[in-house]
DNA sequence: ATTCAATTCTTGACGAAGTTAATTACTGCT
DNA sequence: AGCAGTAATTAACTTCGTCAAGAATTGAAT
């Protein structure tokens, strides 16, 4: 139906740099790739005639002087699109994107069971309404991506264990391509959006950063050497119960002083309410009080920030990433710099040496985003050589 | 003189099987590798015709059944020498090992200079002094790796960085290649003996573990897909300052609650030294001491062995290792179970899910294997293909 | 003893993927 | 118009590995 267009690694090399790198010329490819300019020409032929890349007018002269102007190769975004759904155990989102990852249409879909078939046939329910959204989304979307919590077996599309679905060695990839019809990629939420930041977000051109979502949980994607770091027995970047809190707070991990036990959303709120005294309050309105200058929620806050610095510093002390990108999904919370200035002067404090050197982006990344990491991993999936 | 023998993948990954794992028939070698047999076949001629490797007599029947028996091939450990010094701020510690990186002869020489020229000086009488000691060495070693903590720039042969010596930007390799006349490699040293493990010692068969080094300070060296991280920085593996003891000690790092401050032998005297009451108390005593059934010192080491578990759990969360081995270079702290116990207890505690699951190797090794790590990163950089 | 099955190793033809070097294409400047 | 300069393409060649066939070497069956 649609043959693999990535068979070679400069195959692979080629169309990643003009999806990830915006419009490139071909001499340009050779020069950051290190391959001869013939073999970007030969490369990148297949990928034109499918409609996948195309040449761009020249316009501008790159280089002033004389000379033949280049003519940049660009991708067709419409070529082909991709379905992303994030599995949560309360609903699910789903979204139909372009080759480039852009969101086109989203939706979403609550969930009463979190049995299996349950989910995998509201799952099928989502796809087929996200699909008819737009005629050419039934014609050229064939991969699905999901993003579940938890630990997944990526390579043989086995969810091997949800603590919120209560799932065990189910074979979710089977299911729902039986489901949908579509060819299924399945992966770890944190590990999926830190997939989209390194293709199509702040990690683009880093060949190693980190990335850190603050929410319920703190949650950490490694990227390292260009590939997302797996971990040897399904655990990495568990940057929730690193224990910086000495021996303050039990955790519900068992250990103690663990940054999610201090910063994650519970914790938080609890905190907020005793300094407050208003035992009803939401993390809404805390924001709303700290922003009007509310000293003890204030506090509450730099605390939390000072936790996750801390744990950012440690994560940085071992890996030394080049960037790492911030990410948490309370509205309000990383953007009315409530947290960033603890954060950056925790994390200033506790790096060591050049480690202190490592940017921090502060991203507020809506829901959707997630979503748009689970497609963004099925992309990377048919265009790369990795698992094949 | 010496041409390159590994000039493609497939002689680098032959080779290193063949040296790492012992004596393999070229079969189990294509299995391994996915190579096929014929490469393998083609790949190992250019060793064995350089003496490198050689066929081992068929002895014993590897399979049972009928079929040609399989006549495994090894390595010919005396074929080249490999010159291994660990550079302190008081002493070049200089061995020469075989191509196993065993050790052969070995030296010490103090340093009553730390300015380069002095050392490279020192580096250069230590050097001609072991090679001395064999007419061999003289003949057939060509390469001298050369550990120092530290940022080092192995790729250009510098210095960036070295806190004990006071150096910047000194170009090491140039300068020790100029006095010995031999091929210099430089490496971290935790980094040096982290390749040690990898290819000779307790890391081998393992894509991806960590070692710990006790000690003055609490290091740290991290191999992830079969790579010596590098960090981007130029820091990675300081898991001598992640925090672990809240608020309460002050790190010389400028942060607080670190491992180090907790752990690394000038606080842990000085704990122990207040615990006993004696303000003159050596280590070793205070081993001793902790042995015979002190319980104050047994309380200051346990105290020490929980925060570095504490680091190592949070380490293990971060990046999921198949295993940790820990190395400490005090006699007698790691085997006496002083550590131990507590070791894995704290670990177990904080390590989250399956991370608990990473095996823990209290391995002690003596200061010769520091110089033998110098030896290990020559003989990866001569048969291996990454920076080359 | 001879044949046969099983397994390891070797050999030479082939193929895939990239390189080098020459050629063509297109521009601005004189 | 001619020329210098850069971009892209083309064709011949190199390299590295696979495939398939066969040689080597053993144990077991006839």
């Amino acid at each position: 139906m649609h043959p693999r267009l990535t068979t070679t690694p400069a195959a692979a090399t080629v169309f990643t740099m003009v999806l990830t790198q915006g419009p490139v010329s071909r001499v340009e490819i050779a020069r950051r790739s290190g391959l001869s300019s013939a073999a970007v020409t030969k490369a990148a032929r297949p990928f034109i005639e499918a409609g996948y890349l195309e040449e761009l007018a020249a316009t501008e002269r790159t280089a002033p002087g004389a000379g033949r102007p280049a003519s940049p190769l660009t991708i067709r975004p419409d070529r082909e699109f991709f379905c992303g759904v994030k599995i949560t155990h309360e609903e699910l989102i789903g979204v139909v994107t372009d080759l480039r990852a852009e969101p086109l249409v989203s939706a979403h879909r609550p969930l009463d069971t979190t049995s299996v078939e349950g989910v995998v046939s509201a799952l099928a329910g989502l796809v087929s309404e996200l699909l008819a959204a737009d005629p050419a989304y039934g014609e050229r979307c064939h991969a699905l991506g999901l993003a579940v919590s938890g630990d997944v077996d990526k390579a043989h599309g086995v969810m091997r264990y949800s603590p919120f679905l209560h799932w065990r060695q189910v074979p979710l990839a089977r299911l729902a391509a039986e489901a949908t019809g579509l060819t299924v990629t399945i992966e770890n939420d944190v590990k999926s959006l830190a997939v989209a930041e390194q293709w199509f977000g702040d990690g683009v051109g880093a060949a190693s950063f980190a990335l850190v979502t603050v929410g319920v949980g703190i949650g950490c994607g490694l990227v390292v050497n260009d590939r997302v770091m797996a971990g040897s027995h399904g655990v990495a970047g568990e940057i929730g119960h690193v224990p910086v809190g000495g021996d303050e707070p039990e955790c519900h991990c068992g250990g103690r002083g663990c940054v999610e036990a201090i910063a994650g959303t519970a914790p938080l709120l609890a905190a907020v309410r005793a300094a407050s005294g208003d035992g009803s309050l939401t993390v809404e309105a805390a924001i709303g009080a700290a922003h009007a200058g509310d000293a003890a929620v204030r506090e509450v806050f730099a605390r939390a920030a000072h936790a996750i610095g801390l744990a950012m510093a440690a994560m940085a002390n071992l890996f030394g990433p080049e960037r790492i990108i911030v990410t948490g999904d309370v509205p309000g919370l990383l953007s009315y710099g409530l947290f960033e200035e603890q954060l950056n002067r925790s994390f200033a404090a506790q790096a060591f040496g050049a480690a202190a050197d490592c940017r921090l982006l502060l991203r507020p990344r809506s829901f959707e985003q997630w979503a748009r990491g689970a497609a963004a991993v099925a992309i990377q999936q048919q265009f790369t050589l990795d698992g094949v």
